[in-house]
DNA sequence: TGTAACACCTGTAGTTACTAAAGGTTCAAG
DNA sequence: CTTGAACCTTTAGTAACTACAGGTGTTACA
C-alpha cells in the first residue's frame, strides 16, 4: 500500500499525471485514506506501469484504452497485435514523411549557404506564388 | 482583389486558419469591405503562401513568427538559417526516436506470433515490476 | 508539544495548432 | 425578388497533459 507520491516514482508517472488518468478513467478511482489521500496496491502499480510504457512507446490513449479493455471487454491476443501492428505502421508512414520533410529542409537551406544576397532565399522560395 | 475564399483555394490554407491566423497575429488584420468581409491583395497572398509552406514543412507557430518577424524586426539570414537548421536538427532527432520505437514495438510484436498461452505476453512484458 | 517543511487534496486554466458549430448577415445568379 | 452560397463573429472542442491557486494532512526535529 503505497502512496500517489510513492506510486509516481516507482512508475516515473507524474503525480499529477496519475490525477488525470484516474479523471478520465485511464485509472481505477482510487482507494482514500480518511484523510482523503490516495492509497495504491499492487494491481495499480502494474497498471500504470503498463499505461506508462504505452505511453513511452507512443500508443494513443485511444489504443491504450483499447488494449486495458476500459470501454469494451479485454481484447484478445489477435486484438492487440492488430492494434500494436497499425500502430508500427502509421509510425513508419510518420518516419517517411520526416525523411521527406528533411530533404526538403536541407535543399532549401543549401540554397543560403552560399548567398549574400539582399533578399533571402528561403523566405523567397517559399513565398512564391506559381 | 480577393476575398477570404479565393485565397483559401489559392494557398490550400483552410477559411477559418486563415481567420486563425489574424486573431494571433501571424497575418495582419485584412481590409474590409463596407459589409465586413475581408479583402486581400497580393502581399497577403505571399504572406499565406510563406506560412502554408513553412506549416507544411513541420515549422512550429513559433518558427514562423520569427520568420516573418513578428515580434522583433525581419530577421538577418543568419537568423533564418539557424532556424531552419535547429528545425531540421529535431527532425533528425524524431526520426531517430521513431526507428527505436519501431524496433522496440516489432519486437514486442514478435513475441505474440507464436504464442497460444492463455495470457498475452505483449501485455505481460509492458506491466511488469522490476 | 510546537512548528516548519513537505506531500497531498480539489478545481480550474493554460498549452499547441487548429477545427467545428451556432446563429446571423451579405452577395450573386436566375 | 428570392434562394443558396459565402461570409461574419463568438464560443467551444480536440489531444494529452501541465501548472497554478488555495487549502489540508503528515512527519521530522527541537
Amino acid at each position: 500500500m503505497v502512496s500517489i507520491g510513492d506510486l509516481s516514482s516507482k512508475t516515473g508517472v507524474k503525480i499529477e499525471t496519475i490525477r488525470y488518468f484516474e479523471r478520465i478513467g485511464l485509472m481505477p478511482i482510487a482507494e482514500r485514506k480518511s484523510s482523503g489521500h490516495r492509497v495504491y496496491d499492487e494491481t495499480s502499480l502494474r497498471r500504470l506501469t503498463f499505461i506508462g510504457r504505452c505511453r513511452e512507446l507512443g500508443f494513443s490513449q485511444a489504443d491504450i484504452r483499447s488494449l486495458l479493455g476500459v470501454e469494451d471487454n479485454t481484447p484478445s491476443c489477435d486484438e492487440i497485435l492488430s492494434i500494436t501492428t497499425h500502430h508500427r505502421t502509421s509510425i513508419k508512414a510518420k518516419i517517411s514523411d520526416l525523411r521527406k520533410l528533411e530533404r526538403r529542409l536541407s535543399e532549401i537551406s543549401s540554397t543560403c549557404l552560399s548567398n549574400d544576397s539582399p533578399v533571402c532565399p528561403i523566405i523567397e522560395s517559399l513565398s512564391e506564388i506559381y
